[in-house]
Formats: C-alpha cells, sequence, structure tokens
DNA sequence: CGATTGGTTGAGCCCATTCAACGAATGTGG
DNA sequence: CCACATTCGTTGAATGGGCTCAACCAATCG
C-alpha cells in the first residue's frame, strides 16, 4: 500500500490510500484492476466472483484523475456511463429554475454515481468533485453488453438499485421530523460510519463539503449548521476547527437522534 | 367498463372502475389478464410488447381484493412477491422503534410495492389500504425466472428502479427547503396529476388518507395541513369538505411553489 | 495587497408546533 | 334505535426553533 499527502485547506494534511495493484506471487494468476481494488466489495463488482470481475473489469476506464471543484457531468447531460468514485469525495445538486441549488447526496469511495439517469437517460443533477481525487467508469452500453453474458451482474445491480431506494425512508424522516441538531448528528455519525467501512478514521474526519451544502442536504441554513457545530463543540461532544472535526463522544452524539 | 359503487365515510360514494376483461370478437386472440388491463401502460408490463406480457401474465396472481385498514404486507415481512394495485390506494409506513410512524408513499393503480425490499430481502416498510381496493401479485423468483427467459424485461424493471430513485431530489426539497403551503400545494397538484394518468378526475378527488397520514408524509402536524387546507379554501383555490377536495384554482396553487 | 469566499456569532422575527378545547362522524353494544 | 366511546378534523392561543438580516473575522487567491 503506498501513501501519499496531499493538500486540503492551509494547515490540513489527509492522508489518502493509492488503491494500487497487489504485487503477485508468480504462482498466481494475474489480477484485474477491478479484482485488486481495496475498495471492490463497496463498489459495483459486490458480490461477484472473480471471473466475474475480471469480465467486467475489460470494460471499465479505470482511475481518471479529478480535481477540487471539477464537474464530472453536468445537470441534463445525456447519460451514457457509471461513475464508481476510487479515491475522494463528490456531491450531487439539483439545480432549480431561479438558479437556487439543493444538495442531493455525498459520495465516498466506491459509490456508483448515475444510477438516477438510467430512465430518462439524463442526469438530473450534477456531480462536483470536492476535493482532488480519482474515479472509474463504465459505459453503460457497455454494462448492458455484460450484463447479458452473466446474468449474476443483473442481480446484483438491480439489488443495489434496491438499495438505494431504500434510503428514502431514512432521509424522509430526517428531513420531515428532525430538530437541526438531531439532522447534524445523524450526518456526522453516518459519514464516520461509511470511512470507517474504507478503512479511514471514524472519529477524525474532515469535512470537504462547506457548511452551505451540510445545510442544503440537512435542509437547513448554512447559519444553523454553524451554530449546532459550535453547540456540539461547546458541549465536549466534538473538537471542531474548521473543516476538520473530531468526534470526541459518539456515544453522546447517538443519545440525540430519537427513538434508535 | 363496469363502474360499481362503494361506500366511503358516510356520504361520499366513489365510483371506480373494475378494470375487466373486454369482450372479445371471434376472430381475436384471446388477450391474457395483463394484456387487457386499463393501467397495464403504468404497471409492471410498461414498455412490453403483447408478446412478452403474455408470458409475464401466466406468473402474475391477479386482482386479489383487499379491504380498507387491511395490512398488505407488514413492516420486516420476508421479501417474496412484488405487488402491482389494481384498484385502490395504499400507503407505506416505517416504524420507529419508539411507536411513532412515518408515512413513506402513497399508492395508486398501477404503482409497484415491495420495489425496496430485494436487496435486504425483508420489508422495510408496512402496507396499509386506505380504502377498498384489489391488486395483483408476482412472486419475486418468478419475476427472475420470467426475466431471463426476456432480457427486455429485465431493462424495463432496471428503468424502473432507477425512475423511483429520481425522485428522491423532489422530496429533499419538497421537505427541506418548503413551507406548509407550499408542501400541500405541491402534494395536491401531485395527486392530482397521477389520478389524471389514471383516468380519474384532476379536479374533483378524494383523500382517502388521514390529515395525520398527509402531515407525516409532508413533515408537518396534522393541525397544520389543515390549517393550511381551510386556508386554500378560504382563498378559493380548493373547495374543501372533509375528505372530498375540489381543485377551483390549479394555476394559483402552482403558483404558490417557488421556481418551477 | 485588496478582493473574494467561507465561517462564526448576535438580535429580532415569523412560521410551524404545542397544548387545548370542541364538533362531527363512525362504530358498538345494550 | 339510541347512548356512548372512539377516531378524525377544526380552530384558538401561546411558545420556540430556525430563519433573516447583519456585522465581523479568517483564509485563500489573483
Amino acid at each position: 500500500m503506498v501513501h501519499i499527502y496531499f493538500r486540503i485547506g492551509v494547515e490540513y494534511k489527509e492522508t489518502i490510500q493509492i488503491h494500487q495493484i497487489t504485487m503477485l506471487a508468480p504462482t498466481q494468476i494475474p489480477q484485474s484492476i477491478c479484482g485488486s481494488c481495496t475498495i471492490r466489495q463497496l463498489c459495483l463488482p459486490t458480490g461477484l466472483t472473480d471471473e466475474e470481475i475480471n469480465i467486467l473489469d475489460q470494460h471499465v476506464i479505470h482511475r481518471k484523475s479529478f480535481k477540487k471543484n471539477e464537474v464530472i457531468f453536468p445537470s441534463g447531460e445525456p447519460f451514457h456511463s457509471l461513475y464508481m468514485i476510487s479515491t475522494g469525495q463528490l456531491k450531487t445538486t439539483v439545480l432549480h429554475n431561479d438558479g437556487r441549488a439543493q444538495v442531493t447526496g455525498f459520495y465516498l469511495g466506491g459509490d456508483v454515481l448515475g444510477l438516477d439517469a438510467i430512465s430518462t437517460q439524463h442526469h438530473p443533477s450534477e456531480a462536483v468533485a470536492l476535493c482532488s481525487g480519482a474515479l472509474c467508469q463504465i459505459p453503460f452500453a457497455a454494462f448492458k453488453l455484460v450484463s447479458h453474458q452473466i446474468p449474476n451482474i443483473q442481480q446484483q445491480f438491480i439489488s443495489r438499485l434496491s438499495n438505494e431506494i431504500i434510503h428514502d425512508p431514512d432521509v424522509m424522516i430526517l428531513l420531515g421530523s428532525m430538530t437541526a441538531d438531531e439532522r447534524l448528528a445523524t450526518f456526522l455519525l453516518n459519514l464516520s460510519k461509511r470511512l470507517e467501512l474504507r478503512q479511514h478514521s471514524p472519529t477524525e474526519l474532515t469535512l470537504y463539503m462547506t457548511r452551505d451544502d451540510m445545510g442544503s442536504y440537512l435542509g437547513l441554513k448554512l447559519e444553523t449548521v454553524s451554530r449546532a457545530l459550535s453547540r456540539f463543540h461547546d458541549q465536549g461532544l466534538l473538537f471542531v476547527k474548521g473543516r476538520h472535526i473530531q468526534i470526541l463522544d459518539a456515544i453522546g452524539l447517538h443519545s440525540l437522534i430519537p427513538h434508535r
């Protein structure tokens, strides 16, 4: 595993993992790039056999790097590919006619983007990089071709789509019936859990998005987000310094959220 | 077409259409039940050829009737079938540990229930009938079998799943950044549009759900819903009498909703 | 270096909630 | 058939949480 440093903000240095092809013993069969990726359990190949991954792998455009604020696809763009994040973070936003924007999601390594564009053949939202990183791309036509060869891929894909729908109720509860503190606590604990799944620290995290982004996503104004963070800091639940957050009392944060 | 009357509340009688097999001329090939259903354009067979529908049709358990307040599937139930509403209306609710419930959706004829249960193999929500009606059922194992025979069905199914995900942003905007009046106007116009698609009147409609159900779905308290309805009534936008609603000024309602 | 973007904090206001009372409708059992 | 309990809906008054408006500071960038 290789670690590199890159610069975010003025003082925070973050280590990210380059998902590199592992060195192979001479007796081993050469592995595909996807097959050796450290986040393949979270990515599109979830639940596939090594053989199936190898077939999928051949159609994937691997590790295209992107910079902060780069637009991966704009809103309304014709749909042609699914995107899988390798490293870094993205946000998706829906643009209103009047110019206002609503953040609809934050995406980490292994997350798949573009699933909402299949039916209309156009991306309803735009995807923007929150920091530098890299992503993989698979043309949907190629994916369809592969899925005809291996029905299992299609079943797994349907399961993944179903899993996206399942989060709907969570969002509705969050936005429909939670206070600002409850929303923020839910958001931070969820982010922490997702980072942990990706082998990052669950307690020390960098919020690559702005307060405004968080507020838009959580249905709050940026001032409210800022105030809630300060409150958590004063209460000893968090250590907050700009975008660098340390979760000091996860249990305390959890106890803020009703009925779970 | 046959019309029957059934009783909802004390004074409102509603005509519903029984989707009956149309009479066939002697020269015609016998049609499947799905193939002759008036709402097949909205239901699972969307985008399939007559031949494909016939294959699907053979695995469908047709038109099981249900009564008001009947639970179609409880929360946590193992997933085995998809359900398609033939006539009537349902709601889905997610139950919290503390006993509170959140309404996550209202479903009309042609809508498919159970899509969110595929990945976990358990229904995350419970489905309850808001009035009497009938639904069709297809075991998912049978559906998978059929989809291996006809890949087109699977593509259509993936497209349908994608279409469910696309509504996420709409819900987020609704719950995240709209006032009570805006939410209610959006809800009523959306319901009106969906009813129109199903050959019902878009202006005269019956709200089979309670004010509490609407409030839960819209992230409002039932009193707020009631007040907003009364306000719309006083402003001449609606005629409200209990659960019977008449939309008097759709354009006025529309103008309440920001930026669209 | 000034300009711009992002973040914090304060004061006052407003909309939705809470608490409460009451009326209407429905269903049940005597 | 009526008395009663229950559910559902409406309306009023008071409260409060998040928003608006605003000032200020820090960091970044050209």
